[in-house]
RNA sequence: GCCUCAGUAGCUCAGCUGGUAGAGCACUGGAUUUGUAAUCCAGCGGUCGGGGGUUCGAUUCCCUCCUGGGGCUCCA
């Protein structure tokens, strides 16, 4: 006999060799939905056989550990239902991840189609019920038994030693792996094939292209409709289709891929960003400069930009006095303003700001409305400092990111600290010792700031770690928006110095690359997505918009709007002679902030009806209360709207 | 750049297996003068993304290019 204490701390005695779900049917019962169980900590299935005493704690599906291993096993599935229909398909990974999972194949390219034919057959499976078999096999036994499979075979080369591994085994198919899996496929009845995608083995473009395919698989047939419906709500906030409907941005081929136009809507919003920001960076010792869009090819090999960052720079064009290229980024030309004149410890921190443009030739298959452009308007500033000074400089950019981000509501954000890759030089400037003072030094003023961050190998500039601040767009992807990048190289390769208090010239200049706001475009892009649209007054493209009951009241809506647009308040008229319901209904679209509406009362009594964006009202403000209020609202630029 | 799906009026979409196109909204004109999510009538509007091919005939089938969505990779 052995005692196996459950998770409640009571303690069962049985007969040695019996299985977990044995005994978790016992005490649970079969429909428990459990999926697996923790035995001494280590996850097992639920066949896994008890030989000596243990506790043993069940991993539910609906739990974040029995998700994955259900998430895990519709893989397998999915694996199953494809080599079954495309025998020459070869299996080669194929996680769980949030929402799902997916399983990467050798094979020829599928289109929907199959996606909904492999469905079909994995449902077969389901309901056939296959039991999933754990099997232990020598190294030898799996080589022989994987041998037509190239990439199983790498994998057992790679992480299989001499003592073994498993496979997992459900009818005719049988897969390398480490489990645990639920017991059978009929706990695999709520997923749903969602899209294939190109991947490369290892993530590698130089090696074979593989398909992709994405599933979601939930515990429940309410787990998988309601993230289903979460995706519908979700693409409801898509700046693409949200900035269509304002009328913010457009992009035309003719102009090319990459390259929106602000339009008039979207130009109120950008240009209200950057008076902001202005302002913010007057408060924090800051002077502008603007730099040309151009330059020319020795500034951006100095820089490092050509021989780290060619490819994502817009080819050169020829000139007669040399060869240029559009600048990626501003540094190299802020540079040269440093060294502009000669520098005193007294100057330091120096902080440049420049509101301008710059160009990188992104992949075009990346470009996404305004997340990802080719034309990045920035809200770009470069700090030059003494190794002193930079805890401090750090320090206020992430005030300022978080002060930014609670003016415009953002609270779903982390940070991250970009570390380089010390297998991938070619990537960076290829100091090593460099590297990892810098980092050391970054981590730790994070640390001494308390913010929480993770860390992510290979995503650093190629001139130095920089802190991201990461955010999940409506449709699920993340993407970075501020950064804080500390830069070591640039001192050496511009030669920037400064006199120090001693009169010694001393070339220990630290620049810090920081856009708080990331570029216009994304920081757009995430707030509309974020506000549905429905952005705090002062930004508003229509903070105002009147509305006439009819054409008798034109001339008090008129007098009303020139009130309004003395005060700088952007005010929009509709005293067509279409009906209130109709009104209401069309300059909906547009999101006002307000909508104000003047009929026989308003103008007997001097006052006006206002009506928020969520349909609540209040009526009979006098007019005169309106305009402190909604002035007011705007100065102080709330996030909420105060008026109703 | 690669894989995949798509591309019909300014927008949202319909158009069975080939016989050169429709609706709603928007826009313009008229009627109506309206109290909170669509008043009525009429009109304007499309080389069916571009080019090539198959065919007596292509929006429809094939090829190719362009653009867009999703993903890979990359990145603010």
């Amino acid at each position: 006999m052995l005692s196996v204490e459950l998770a409640e701390g009571n303690v069962h005695q049985y007969a040695k060799g019996i299985s977990i779900g044995e005994i978790i049917y016992n005490v649970y019962g079969k429909k428990s939905g459990c999926v697996a169980a923790l035995v001494d900590d280590c996850e097992r299935d639920l066949s896994f056989t008890l030989t000596e005493s243990c506790k043993v704690e069940p991993i539910f599906g609906d739990s974040e550990a029995g998700m994955f291993i259900l998430r895990h096993s519709c893989a397998h599935l999915l694996a199953q239902a494809v080599t079954e229909l495309y025998p020459s398909a070869k299996p080669t990974i194929g996680p769980p991840i949030d929402h799902g999972f997916y399983y990467d194949f050798e094979m020829n390219p599928i289109g929907d189609e199959d996606l909904r034919k492999i469905e079909k057959k994995m449902q077969e499976h389901v309901r056939s019920n296959h039991t999933i078999i754990r099997e232990e096999y020598e190294n030898a036994e799996l080589r022989d038994m994987f041998s037509s499979n190239p990439y199983k075979i790498e994998i057992i080369d790679e992480k299989v030693g001499d003592h073994g591994s498993t496979v997992y085994q459900q009818g005719d198919f049988t897969d390398l792996c480490l489990g645990p899996h639920v017991p059978s496929t009929s706990h695999l009845r709520w997923f749903k094939l969602t899209s294939t995608s190109q991947a490369y083995w290892r993530g590698d473009s130089s090696l074979t292209s593989l398909v992709r395919i994405y599933g979601m698989c939930y515990p429940t047939k309410e787990g998988l409709k309601g993230r289903i419906k979460q995706l519908e709500e979700a693409s409801k906030r898509d700046h693409k289709k949200i900035g269509r409907e304002m009328e913010l941005y457009m992009i035309d081929e003719q102009i090319g891929k990459g390259l929106p136009v602000w339009l008039p809507n979207g130009e109120i919003l950008k240009s209200e960003i950057e008076k902001y920001a202005v302002e913010t960076e007057e408060e924090y010792g800051y002077v502008r400069v603007t730099t040309p869009v151009l330059a020319k090819k020795e500034l951006f090999e100095t820089s490092g930009h050509l021989p780290h960052y060619a490819d994502g720079m817009y080819p050169p064009m020829k000139m007669d006095d040399g060869t240029y290229y559009l600048k990626a980024m501003n540094c190299p030309m802020h540079h040269l303003v440093y060294k502009s004149k000669k520098r005193s410890y007294r100057d330091l921190p120096l902080r440049v700001a420049e509101y301008g443009t710059v160009y990188r030739n992104e992949l075009s298959g990346t470009l996404a409305g305004l997340l990802r452009v080719r034309m990045l308007s920035m809200n770009d500033a470069h700090i030059y400092c003494t190794l002193d000074q930079i805890a401090a400089e750090v320090a206020s950019n992430v005030q300022m990111v978080q002060d930014y981000y609670s003016k415009f509501g953002f609270e779903d954000y982390s940070f991250r600290l970009s570390l380089w890759d010390p297998e991938s030089t070619e990537k960076y400037i290829d100091q090593p010792e460099n590297w990892k003072a810098t980092e050391d030094r970054l981590r730790s003023i994070m640390d001494d700031l308390g913010v929480n961050y993770t860390e992510a190998i290979g995503e650093a500039a190629f001139y130095g770690p920089k802190v991201d601040i990461q955010f999940t767009t409506a449709l699920g992807r993340e993407e970075s928006m501020s950064t804080i990048q500390l830069d070591f190289a640039a001192k050496e390769r511009f030669g920037l110095t400064y006199m120090d208090d001693k009169g010694v010239e001393n070339g220990e200049v630290m620049v810090i690359h920081r856009a708080p706001l990331s570029t216009h475009e994304r920081f757009v892009a995430f707030l509309t997505e974020h506000w549905i649209g429905n952005f705090p007054t002062w930004i508003s493209p229509i903070q105002v918009q009147i509305i006439t009951i009819s054409e008798r009241f034109s001339e008090y809506a008129t007098e009303l709007g020139s009130k309004l647009k003395e005060q700088r308040i952007r005010v929009a008229i509709d005293d067509s002679d279409s009906t209130i319901g109709r009104k209401i209904r069309t300059h909906r679209k547009m999101r006002p902030a307000y909508m104000v509406i003047i009929g026989e009362e308003e103008v007997a009594n001097g006052t006006v009806s206002v009506r928020a964006r969520n349909g609540d009202q209040r009526n009979g403000v006098l007019t005169e209360h309106f305009l402190q209020e909604i002035k007011d609202e705007i100065s102080s630029r709330s996030p909420r709207l105060s008026l109703v």
